[in-house]
DNA sequence: ACGCCCTCCTGTTGGC
DNA sequence: TGCCAACAGGAGGGCG
């Protein structure tokens, strides 16, 4: 399921591949994603040169200028629930849920893949900040700025579980259904708990086990559980590294006692009984 | 402002 | 063995 840790993971596999080269098409061939792609898009970037490619949250930006291009713009993908983003030569034939191809000068295509058309793909002319997707989202965690003064600040009036709190995107950034159990480990604190009943010293652990649970997932490539692979096609190798997501009833990798899971706000949580308080 | 629940979609899994 | 329901999950949107 890509995360944080799985989009920039993508984004650095595919950087190198489209920087600095030309779009030479692209090709939309399912339009009906999370939101339909409008039939105007492909002839829009036609040409245009690709500047950057960057991440916001669990957004994919890359800037194009010239082509077709009146002015700058940007393409915002998402990967959803089960996307994903590879490189591979244009040539190569295209299997189920492919939906979108990006073909470039250099002969390589960036292809889309998603089984469940979660994802999406906007093209935003203007300032992609000021997009309404992206123009109220929280802090990035991995950036200077975020620590527990931001979760404290945020979470005093908050009744809402500090789980389903941390995975808010107004809150920060992110932090999906798997960090977010894997954070609230590493702080020691119990995801059940109200948001505004942590102390200002859980807070300092909590905003620091999000930034170390995050950057350590980078590190190895992200996490597959299932659908989700790198620009190479390769998995991503932090799942050994978790300490509850999907371990129920096995034992805690610190204490040995079995480890508990429940239904919050329609998503699995897991936790260790006697680690989090 | 906040919290809760529904929705989109398809592949996989588990129960009967 | 076969069928079908449940489940997985990012996040916008609607409602109270």
């Amino acid at each position: 399921m890509p995360e944080l840790p799985e989009v920039e993971t993508t984004r650095r596999g595919v950087e190198p591949h489209v920087v600095g080269h030309r779009v030479r098409a692209l090709f939309v061939h399912e339009p009906r994603l999370r939101w339909r792609v409008p039939a105007s898009l492909p002839a829009k970037v036609h040409g245009a040169t690709v500047l950057a490619a960057e991440r916001r949250a669990k957004y994919l930006l890359f800037r194009l200028e010239g082509g077709a291009l009146r002015a700058p713009a940007t393409l915002l993908v998402h990967l959803g629930m089960s996307g994903n983003l590879r490189v591979l030569p244009a040539a190569t034939p295209r299997l189920t849920h492919d939906h979108f191809d990006l073909v470039l000068d250099s002969g390589e295509t960036l292809r889309f893949n998603d089984p469940r058309r979660f994802g999406s793909l906007h093209l935003v002319e203007g300032d992609p900040a000021e997009h309404p997707l992206l123009r109220h989202l929280g802090p990035e965690p991995l950036e200077e700025g975020f620590d527990g003064g931001t979760l404290w600040r945020a979470s005093r009036k908050r009744r809402i579980a500090v789980k389903q709190f941390i995975m808010d995107a107004k809150v920060v950034v992110g932090v999906g259904n798997i960090y977010a159990s894997e954070a609230l480990f590493r702080a020691g604190i119990r995801p059940g708990r109200q948001a505004r009943g942590l102390t200002r010293t859980e807070c300092d652990r909590l905003a620091a086990a999000i930034r170390t649970v995050l950057a350590k997932a980078i590190e190895v490539g992200g996490t597959t559980l299932r659908d989700y692979v790198g620009v190479d096609g390769n998995p991503g190798y932090f799942r050994q590294k978790l300490f509850v997501y999907e371990r129920m009833g096995e034992p805690c990798r610190k204490c040995g006692t079995a480890v508990r899971q429940r239904v919050q706000g329609q998503r699995s949580t897991y936790w260790c009984p006697a680690c989090q308080k």
